[in-house]
DNA sequence: CAAAGTTATAGCATCGACGCTATGGCCTGG
DNA sequence: CCAGGCCATAGCGTCGATGCTATAACTTTG
């Protein structure tokens, strides 16, 4: 799982940076959008190719964001929700540990 | 209310650009998330500064985003969601309407 | 084995978000 | 009137996310 791989260890290396609670927090949820995607897209039966298509992007655009290869934009993010038919929903939520 | 302004005019702009469905949610959720900060902001009583200082960011860089001048990043939200205590919330939601 | 489909990466150009610094306009309190 | 704090903007530089194109590696099929 470490052999021919790139972003995940650009990934890893991010998520391994010091002092960067948030960002590793970005990283993180970066990371979980792109499994869910992943997820959502396979479930439709698409391959990247198409799920790019609809979503106005090109395969490698999508397979980077599959792979937590960046921090998606929002506008990515609202682009890829409207092709899987799905509503991108960004919110600040109380915490629950206050700090 | 449209005298001396700028990104108001800018995001108003963005926000008629036609063809850009999936921008325009982009651009309409900065809005949103804009204003939610400065609520929140303004109920801990903060000024731009300290909140700025707190989220590691310049009071140029808050003032901005409040005003919705710019689609902010994970990153930045994820700093500022932490410095309000709050947890930043990013998700797909099954769509209403199902196009 | 050859052909075609699919995913993972690379390399390069561009664009926009953010950081930083500085300033103008406002308001309020000496 | 002057000083100080607060917010809105401007300009500029940098960096990272995307777009685009091309290709490698794998799998499945004929």
């Amino acid at each position: 799982m470490s052999d021919r791989v790139d972003w995940n260890d650009l990934r890893d290396r991010r998520l391994a940076e010091p002092g960067a609670a948030e960002a590793y927090e970005a990283t993180r949820i970066a990371y979980e959008l792109g499994q869910e995607v992943r997820h959502l897209r396979e479930r439709s039966g698409w391959s990247q190719s198409q799920l790019a298509r609809a979503a106005g992007m090109t395969q490698s655009a999508v397979a980077r964001f599959e792979a937590g290869g960046t921090i998606p934009t929002l506008p990515v993010l609202e682009r890829l929700a409207g092709a899987l038919d799905m509503r991108l929903d960004v919110r600040f939520t109380p915490n629950a540990d206050a700090a």
